[in-house]
RNA sequence: UGGGGCGUCGCCAAGUGGUAAGGCAACGGAUUUUGAUUCCGUCAUGCGGAGGUUCGAAUCCUCCCGCCCCAGCCA
């Protein structure tokens, strides 16, 4: 996993590049700074990506911050699993991992100092009342009637505060700045708050808070922060970032950027919503590989390379937009193929019979690992009298592109034998249950000396030593590219996203297999060995399927043929039609 | 209708006055014991629209259109 791709330029790495050149910084500082409110999901990946790749490339640093500064949205477990997945993505904060929770001494004393020099002050409206105060987007706000405190009221408030003497939302700490400001965070935003909650890390000891705007620049200017990375919906904040550094004596001046937030078609990408898919139990939890979060796509097999790689291939800008899902199956395809060896599995098994292979005789062939790395060598298969292959590999009337199996026909059997189908076996209702066939012995291997072709090659399995399994196959969580743009998302929820099979059968070297790490069943895609495997029975899922023109040509040549159907039968009615 | 942003191929995205990179998708073709991979090729006289400046404009100017964000004591 050493290859490190080309990194990419975007506007962000340009800017560091030309302060880094100009000499306005010495050592670039990034940080990545989750609140730990929920889990990691992709969206999080390009933020990550970015700051610690920036931080690598020009040999800076970047921190790993908890924006912890809101007692009541954030636990412990998401601390923990905050860490572990971005250690998984591949990165490491080294000895810097910060709390903003580690500042609120030095935030508390800095809003002293802002109350000292007039620029903040208490305010002891009520929240609704406060909301009206504001004004509205086009109306400017009134000044609240406790603007004009003196400093030393402040204070006393202020400390008053702090010690626990006013119950939640009684009074909050306020920056005088300007009522009238047509951003509306300038129009004296909070600073503190009164919150009597335990927080994860500072227990009891604190009970008002800081919000974000008081909290992130002031953690950024403390550890040294240059280049402040969000996305783009805080950019109206960026002015009180500013403020707030200016009118504060804080040890460094960071610069705040912001780019646009990752979207994925037929994905949803926000907080709120995926904690209500976890909580009304619309998944199996947090790292259901339909999740769009770290742990669900690792759950799912995809390796951190590929997520890596995605982020890399959809660059960094400000414009708003939305990456094709395809896009992402794309570089995951592009990492498994060279690496994950190639194993065979039956997802849906129809009997192949061979009736000019003797019963009870089998015999072993040797299957290549990786058809473009001889250094993975072989193993050995079974083959037998009764094999199975896909349902999906045989057609009793096949369309004209179908290159399969079918009555009459001869295809090869992986690193086997040709066989040519003679006959259907019918069950009661006329279902088919099984074929019958004969196998050309000279052709082992997979060759006919005779140098006769066959249009197809199946994937099968022996029925003497395959090993019965769970497939789990995985669609789009969401049914539409915009989830929700209609208004409610759980209605555009797909309800086929997940498939069990559960009579799948595969060859007896992926019982073996270890848990998580990608096989390519042949022909049919990624999968990987899950955690909820018994000890007799594997479960696999499907990390990505193979790239499939075959289905569009099928598919189209069905098409093709409906729609001449209907030509044909216009044009009979044409003709019968009485002149 | 306040403030702040954004509009370049179906989807991302370079380009910042010198005549439209690249990736994904799609479509051809070659090789193939995975209809996979790999390889070759095609795919924006055009940069939201209209004017203007210029020898020359996606890039500069003007007007217009569309979309996104902001009225939490969330982040």
């Amino acid at each position: 996993m050493s290859d490190t791709p080309e990194p990419t330029r975007d506007f962000i790495r340009d800017i560091v590049a030309s302060d880094l050149e100009a000499g306005h910084t010495e050592q670039v500082v990034t940080r990545f700074p989750p609140e730990p409110n929920g889990y990691l999901h992709i969206g999080h990946a390009k933020s990550i990506c970015l700051n610690f790749g920036i931080a690598t490339e020009f040999k800076g640093r970047c921190h790993l911050r908890f924006d912890d500064t809101n007692p009541v949205k954030e636990e412990q477990e998401f601390i923990d699993s905050i860490q572990h997945d971005v250690h998984w993505l591949g990165f490491d904060w080294g000895e810097h991992l910060n709390y903003a929770s580690d500042y609120f001494e030095q935030l508390y004393e800095w809003a002293e100092h802002l109350i000292r020099t007039g620029k903040a002050y208490i305010d002891d409206t009520a929240p609704d009342a406060m909301r009206a105060q504001r004004g509205t987007l086009t109306e400017p706000g009134q000044n609240s009637p406790d603007r004009y405190r003196s400093i030393e009221e402040n204070l006393d408030l202020f400390r008053r505060m702090r010690a626990g003497e006013f119950p939640n939302g009684a009074r909050v700490l306020r920056a005088k700045i300007d009522m009238t400001s047509g951003n509306m965070n300038l129009r004296d935003p909070v600073l503190y708050r009164i919150l009597h909650a335990t927080h994860p890390r500072t227990g009891d000891k604190w009970c008002i808070y800081p919000t974000y705007d008081f909290a992130h620049g002031q953690s950024d200017a403390i550890e040294h922060v240059t280049h402040s990375i969000c996305t783009l919906e805080f950019e109206d904040h960026r002015p009180l970032y500013d403020w707030l550094i200016e009118n504060l004596p804080v040890p460094s001046r960071p610069r705040q950027y912001e780019f646009a937030r990752l979207n994925i078609s037929y994905t949803v990408l926000s907080k709120r919503i995926l904690t209500r898919l976890v909580s009304e139990k619309h998944v199996s939890g947090w790292d259901d590989p339909r999740m769009p979060t770290l742990a669900g796509i690792r759950r799912r097999g995809v390796p951190a390379a590929a997520i890596r790689e995605f982020v890399r291939r959809i660059g960094v800008a400000r414009a708003y937009s939305t990456v094709d899902v395809a896009q992402l199956d794309a570089a995951i395809r592009e990492v498994l193929n060279p690496s994950a060896p190639r194993r065979m599995a039956v997802l849906r098994p129809l009997k192949l019979i061979i009736e000019n292979y003797p019963a009870g005789q089998t015999e072993t062939l040797q299957a290549i690992n990786h058809p473009d790395d001889p250094s993975a060598g072989t193993r050995p298969i079974t083959f037998g009298r009764e094999i199975y292959i896909e349902q999906d590999d045989f057609m009793e009337d096949p369309p004209k592109k179908f290159f399969r199996l079918a009555p009459g026909r001869e295809v090869r059997l992986r690193y086997g034998f040709f066989v040519t189908c003679n006959e259907i076996v019918r069950g009661p209702s006329g279902e088919i249950v099984a074929l019958r066939c004969t196998y050309d012995p000279a052709t082992k291997g997979g060759n006919a000396p005779d140098g006769r072709k066959v249009q197809a090659t199946l994937h099968w399995v022996a029925a003497a030593d395959a090993v019965a399994a769970e497939v789990r196959l995985y669609e789009q969580l969401f049914n539409r590219p915009d989830p929700g743009a209609d208004g409610d998302v759980m209605a555009d929820l797909n309800p086929s996203s997940m498939e069990v099979l559960r009579n799948c059968l595969l060859e007896p070297a992926l019982a073996s297999a270890p848990e998580g790490e990608a096989v390519q069943f042949e022909r049919l895609g990624y999968f990987c060995r899950d955690r909820d495997c018994t000890p007799t029975r594997p479960v696999f899922i499907r990390t990505v399927g193979l790239r499939d023109t075959a289905k569009a040509q099928i598919e189209g040549n069905a098409q093709l043929r409906a729609n001449a159907d209907v030509l044909k039968r216009s044009a009979r009615k044409a003709e019968t039609r009485p002149g």
